[in-house]
DNA sequence: CTCACCATTCGACCAAAGTCGAAGGTCTGA
DNA sequence: TCAGACCTTCGACTTTGGTCGAATGGTGAG
């Protein structure tokens, strides 16, 4: 299998959707390219084949709550290397997202060259996450070490749902949702469900907005 | 009291302040100009003195989540006109910004006349108000339903208090936060704390950015 | 003045959230 | 194969959150 390289390409736009595929076809010629439009569409995609090469993601979609479904991808997918394809944002943005585990990022306006340029040194191995990242967020720190299923947890709590209705939605018993919420609290360092989702919802929402007076 | 006007300016940065006072104080010769620096500094001056003529409220201030803090002003001293002073925001902010109460709003970038000009038309009686304000926002209609009180709960809830916690700083009795909480998730259309808080906290952070690809 | 209305307060009761301990499963390295 | 670490799951128990009814006190309409 030396060049049957696969990728999956998740955006909401179909026109940034199409921009990168022709961009995969043009550089891997005879790349399986899929694509997906929603958080769950990602999900079933990573289902069905789970050793795509590259995930080519878009942060502003609908069903993912920013960084919240990055972390949770990652943790459900943690050999899938993936590829944040996003509008310009905030260097702290940007940073939280290696954090949680992206190879790398790419701002929609690169070239096409461009971006066949970094999918081939993802690749190839090399991981564009600063090395030193710095303090690092102590938040995203500590949120890092959630597995997959406090991770599913989160995201609907994030979401307002109850221990009950999590409980149904991820088939488990509300019993169990309770002692993954503890785990989830422990982790993050916070005393009630309302602290953790606001702190998560940070993540989510970076800054309201710079300031220029 | 032909002439005795008394303004309360409330902003973060000492720069802004000092060019509203001055502006204020040429428009309007022999005005008492109050200044606040936090929050907690507004709601001490607006307790010392609540008969001022005019509140300039910068949005942006440590303290206050954004509308949220406005909406507890609001409450607090109804019979206070405040006028927004904020750096450029989205339409959406700013049309939340009357549904709340505020009188006017006037950008960072407006020349000194242009201040003056707006503060005597609130002083004078008029509102900037749209009075269309379209279908509005549903949460912040609901939101607008709530008491003095509630407002406080509501924004120590949305800090990540518990009922206990608020109890002791409001002063009362756990059995009575309790009661203020189901009235508050019942205006607000809601059916936990959790959904409460997440509701308004997107009050405070209106939008995670605008796209510029 | 009297009545009605509403904000605020609280106690008693029920539902949801959170804690503790433990069992079974998987994977890794000795 | 066995030991240890970890994820996932759950039951029993405690704490917090949320509902209901009721008493108090203020305010405005008639």
């Amino acid at each position: 299998m030396a060049d049957a390289l696969s990728f999956l390409i998740a955006d909401d736009h179909p026109m940034v959707r199409d921009a990168l595929a022709s961009a995969l076809g043009q550089a891997f010629s005879g790349a399986a390219i899929a694509m997906a439009g929603t958080f769950a569409e990602v999900q079933v995609e990573l289902e069905r084949e789970p050793e795509v090469d590259a995930l080519l993601l878009d942060l502003d979609m609908p069903g993912m709550d920013g960084l919240t479904g990055l972390a949770l991808l990652r943790s459900d997918h943690p050999a899938v290397p993936i590829i944040i394809v996003s509008a310009a944002r905030e260097p702290a943005t940007i940073r939280r997202a290696y954090e949680f585990g992206a190879s790398a990022y790419i701002d929609k306006s690169a070239s096409l060259d461009e971006i066949a340029r970094i999918v081939r040194a993802v690749l190839a191995g090399e991981i564009f996450a600063p090395p030193e990242a710095g303090p690092a967020d102590s938040f995203a720190q500590r949120a890092a070490q959630l597995t997959p299923q406090q991770w599913r947890v989160l995201a609907l709590m994030v979401q307002g749902d109850q221990n009950k209705q999590i409980a149904h939605k991820l088939g488990v018993g509300e019993a169990t949702v309770k002692a993954h919420v503890t785990v989830i609290l422990r982790k993050l360092g916070v005393r009630s469900r309302t602290q953790a989702v606001i702190e998560a919802r940070n993540l989510a929402l970076p800054q309201p907005e710079p300031v220029r007076p």
